[in-house]
DNA sequence: GGGTACACTTAGCAACTCACGA
DNA sequence: TCGTGAGTTGCTAAGTGTACCC
């Protein structure tokens, strides 16, 4: 269940900032320690055996583990991997390995490939044996205690070492991501509270009271020297509660939103380029619901954009395309290089004004030069308490799911529903660009599921022809057989539709992350779905809140 | 305003699990 | 009983946005 303190109802938390007044827990999990290779797995150095210090060993390892990976052919990944695992060496072993294409790493990487083989073909008892051990240490860890609740933590282990994979065409991939020792570890728990031991001769480098954050544990990793942090887990009160606010705000968004469109269209005609820019990416913002787009650091992670950091280069505006007037075509690399195409028709006014903003500028320069997030951000703040850019993905994601449910559902088998939500959350997930890679197994996976179509078909018209044939007393039970077929052949083919239309797409994160929860609880109640057909037990355990809230007539 | 530190949410992919059919 | 693959979970990168400093 959701946990909740007496003293405390939901959604009235403390006013003062704090955001909890109990916290104990145990602290992280450390990663493992390397293991030393044993000695018949060699390292080659110029056709040479050479064996390596363990420092340099450990690193190389890394490196061997992800051999049949794209990554290790990449120039910038062997480049930095080179330059990082250099500095681990011993100088005898760093004045001889001076070339990555000289260095064999195979029978390493052939030795980890056998090692996981080896795991898969473990006997069972051995396979229990860990199982066993993985709920103990989650039992142990995996848990603290907030304000009289139990909670369970997210992350409770530290992330351990390896060579930095970024997403995309990322200048840092193949860094080595170093190893966390206790002293780079600052716990955070209450006062009162029996702290965290770190590991025997080891100190954490800081034990802090602080309740103004929900962290448990935090580091700093070497890559981008961004904090990372141990949380506690969706299903928690401080995250459930977070998450209800975020829809709330987004539902005040729902009430003021014909206001702030009607303001930004008369901002497109502001005498200031700075008004006229800010009306023009709050319409994409709007319309498309795209990202906000800070700024980045030139060199420091791949080259992605959100609205604000739109460039020249990556719209292209046609006066009139496939017979319609003012399109703007967007090409970008969006979030996790995520790729963001679109041609929209857009009204002639933005049209006209990123005619303006493009007026003398160079493919790389700034579209919207005169505007920033923080600006951006500063005016949505004043138009509506708690509004800022990413409100608009969550409204416009929600207002779609309910809009879409209303239309799409209609009164036929639970499948059929199943399938009309599902699309739903597809028009949800194609809003916000939330695309993934066609699985690998695709094809094949469809191909086995048409076979159980054709076989499916042909058991019914088997089935057709003894009814014809069959005898008065037996035609009652010979329907009831022909009907359970029948309905098994819909439920395939829903299937398969469902399947087909979702091959590109991830309905996953809208569904965890943008639509409010209680819309598809009312659904549910509404239908007389069981809400298991919609949510499994992780997102049961996330919207409990919603899930005990929301009633069959919940409005957005 | 601009830079930076920090805290927190959002994101896709890989690894793992478990139910199902051969 | 075993192998397979769809669904689930874990992992951790990559965003957003605020606070605070100058």
């Amino acid at each position: 269940g959701f946990a909740r303190t007496p003293q405390v109802p939901f959604g009235e938390r403390a006013t003062d900032g704090s955001k909890w007044s109990f916290l104990e827990h145990k602290g992280p999990v450390m990663a493992a320690p390397y293991e030393p290779l044993p000695s018949n797995v060699r390292f080659f150095y110029d056709g040479k055996q050479m064996k390596l210090s363990p420092e340099a060993e450990e690193v190389a390892t890394f490196f061997a583990k992800m051999l049949d990976h794209e990554y290790t052919t990449k120039d910038t990944f062997r480049k930095n991997f080179f330059k990082d695992w250099r500095k681990e060496m011993a100088s005898e072993e760093k004045s001889k390995i001076t070339d990555l294409k000289k260095c064999n790493f195979n029978e390493m990487g052939e030795y980890f490939k056998a090692q996981s083989e080896a795991r898969k073909a473990m006997t069972k008892d051995d396979k229990l044996k860990i199982k066993v051990e993985n709920e103990r240490l989650l039992q142990e860890y995996g848990f603290c205690i907030m304000d009289n609740h139990k909670e369970r933590i997210a992350n409770f282990r530290i992330e351990p070492p390896g060579l930095f994979r970024g997403r995309g065409d990322h200048p840092k991939m193949g860094m080595l991501k170093r190893r966390i020792r206790p002293e780079d570890i600052i716990i955070n728990c209450s006062k009162g509270s029996k702290h965290p031991k770190s590991p025997p001769g080891t100190k954490w480098k800081e034990v802090r009271h602080d309740n103004k954050v929900t962290w448990l544990v935090s580091w700093t990793e070497n890559i981008q020297g961004a904090i990372k942090y141990i949380m506690l887990n969706p299903s928690s009160r401080i995250k459930g509660e977070k998450d209800w606010q975020k829809y709330e705000t987004a539902r005040n968004l729902k009430k003021c939103v014909e206001r702030l469109r009607n303001q930004y269209r008369e901002d497109w005609k502001s005498k200031e380029m700075r008004i006229r820019q800010r009306a023009v990416a709050l319409y994409f913002i709007d319309k498309l619901a795209l990202r906000a787009g800070n700024e980045k650091e030139e060199g420091e992670s791949a080259d992605t954009v959100g609205c604000c950091s739109l460039r020249v280069e990556h719209i292209n505006l046609y006066p009139e395309k496939d017979g319609q007037d003012f399109v703007v075509e967007f090409d970008f690399l969006g979030k996790d290089s995520i790729r963001y195409y679109n041609k929209v028709p857009v009204e002639k006014r933005v049209f006209k004004n990123l005619q303006l903003f493009m007026e003398n500028k160079q493919p790389e320069d700034d579209l919207f030069d005169r505007l920033n997030t923080s600006i951006l951000n500063k005016h949505l703040q004043e138009l509506m308490d708690g509004l800022t850019a990413k409100v608009f993905r969550t409204y416009n994601a929600s207002i779609t799911l309910q809009q879409q449910l209303k239309e799409l559902t209609t009164d036929e088998n639970l499948p059929a529903k199943i399938l009309s939500y599902n699309r739903a959350n597809r028009a949800v997930a194609i809003l916000c660009n939330h695309q993934r890679a066609q699985p690998k197994t695709f094809e094949k996976s469809m191909q086995n599921l048409q076979t159980k179509i054709d076989a499916k078909k042909d058991q019914l018209s088997d089935a057709k022809r003894d009814v014809k044939s069959a005898k008065a007393d037996l035609k009652v039970r010979r329907d009831e057989k022909f009907k359970k077929l029948e309905e098994q052949l819909m439920k395939l083919e829903v299937q398969a539709t469902d399947r087909e239309e979702n091959k590109q797409i991830a309905l996953g994160t809208s569904k965890l992350n943008y639509l409010d929860p209680r819309i598809s609880v009312a659904w549910c109640k509404k239908w007389g779905i069981p809400i298991e057909k919609i949510y499994n037990k992780t997102q049961r355990e996330k919207f409990a809140w919603a899930i005990d809230m929301a009633e069959d007539d919940y409005e957005f």
